[in-house]
DNA sequence: CGTACCTTTGAATCCCTTCAAAGGTGGTGG
DNA sequence: CCACCACCTTTGAAGGGATTCAAAGGTACG
């Protein structure tokens, strides 16, 4: 792949992830895809693409962590979920030909790759394994969805918050020091449960008091998944 | 397809609906679909899966208004999305090879088709063009349970029940007397927009005082729809 | 070293849930 | 055809979880 240099010129790079659903290329076309890839470094804070912008084409997480949110009453955002290493994101939209219905932000300085919708929309129709990889990423993300509809419809926001921090160990994983590798501000953790930052600070320093986890500015450690699952009630 | 009968002999009936997924396939696959399919009578209350429970295929809606639903806390219930004439449901279950996540129940005596598991990937692998038609439908499925989340997150439950009011009249529509063709209990009414029954049923009483709605037992009649739209907040 | 942003705490308010109880409706079987 | 039972709807009252507003303290970064 393509990756900007300051100078604006290319050096050429990587493959692509093992893990991600451009393994799932030939190998020919894995060589059209690194060519025609573009690729660009983009710090914590940097806007990709905004809600009800036209998409020109997907997104691939080389490196960092984007949050993809939707804007709601009052400018209140709510987390959808995140995209990291290895990740696609933006495909929703190119595929059903619709515009965004996300903002997506990087919250961790990243590299972020672009690759064209016709380029896109050309292995989608050629390769049907590809296809049906996406697919597999659309329904794993149609399944999370459905899953938080009920916890945040039924659950208090303890059960939730409690929730979201063993979601996020399993998602972003741990440091050698057990803190979990993502760090939010406690407003981003409040657009991701589905509450107010006021609450967040309440029931982060409970959870702290309670031992449950241990708190270093934005740094989260997990001290007793076990009591927090009883406590997130997940079956 | 095939169409149980009730001395369990099988009629061959109708085709699929042109809008469905099926209408994709080649003439030799539809005809081997319609072989392959095997479909049945199923009154209100009859439940189709249950949650947890393996899948061995999809289904189709040929007649009638099925629920798809999750069970929280307390038992009580939250409806995801209904699937009616000319959908397919259970396929993402059948496609990311998980147990089911939902409980299918029929809320309007259908006609129930089964396609089996192994018929329907063959499907998806032999025929790309029916697999991005799956593809679309899961991806418009994405689309509306992020929609959701954002409003349930952030909405008042009045708002949200306006907004729901509208939803369901543009997905069922309305009959001569401009009644939603879709007749909820209060308590679906409540598990539809997350919330309690009793929260429903005042709401639905102010909303008629205020004259935006008529009710008449379950039918729900919209006056204004614009006065719903403003206070649904809708974009 | 100052500004912008984030975090924390307190207090008041309110939307919504829960519990309780009564009234209504529909369908089934005698 | 009517009675009965199960289920659904309605209304009232009390209680609580969470939000909102306000204000002060902390932190990071240019």
């Amino acid at each position: 792949m393509r990756v900007k240099t300051n100078n604006n010129t290319f050096d050429y790079t990587d493959y692509f992830s093992p893990s991600s659903v451009f393994a799932h290329l030939t190998k020919d076309q894995k060589d059209i895809l690194n060519y025609e890839t573009v690729c660009q470094f983009m710090k914590t804070g940097t806007v990709i693409y905004k809600e009800r912008s036209k998409m020109s084409g997907v997104y691939y997480v080389n490196k960092g962590i984007v949050k993809m949110y939707k804007t709601g009453i009052n400018g209140k955002e709510k987390i959808i979920r995140f995209a990291q290493e290895g990740d696609i994101f933006g495909f929703r939209s190119v595929l059903s030909k619709e515009k965004a219905d996300t903002t997506a932000k990087v919250i961790e300085n990243a590299n972020i790759c672009f690759i064209n919708t016709n380029v896109f929309n050309n292995f989608m129709k050629i390769n049907n394994n590809f296809s049906l990889e996406v697919l597999k990423v659309s329904l794993k993300e149609l399944g999370d969805a459905n899953k938080f509809i009920i916890d945040i419809a039924q659950k208090t926001v303890r059960e939730r918050l409690a929730e979201v921090l063993l979601v996020l160990r399993d998602t972003f994983d741990v440091d050698e020091q057990r803190f979990l590798k993502v760090y939010l501000t406690r407003e981003e953790l409040g657009n991701l449960v589905g509450t107010a930052t006021e609450s967040i600070i309440r029931l982060l320093s409970e959870f702290k008091q309670d031992k449950y986890i241990e708190l270093n500015g934005r740094k989260i450690k997990i001290l007793k998944a076990e009591s927090l699952k009883k406590l997130a009630k997940i079956k």
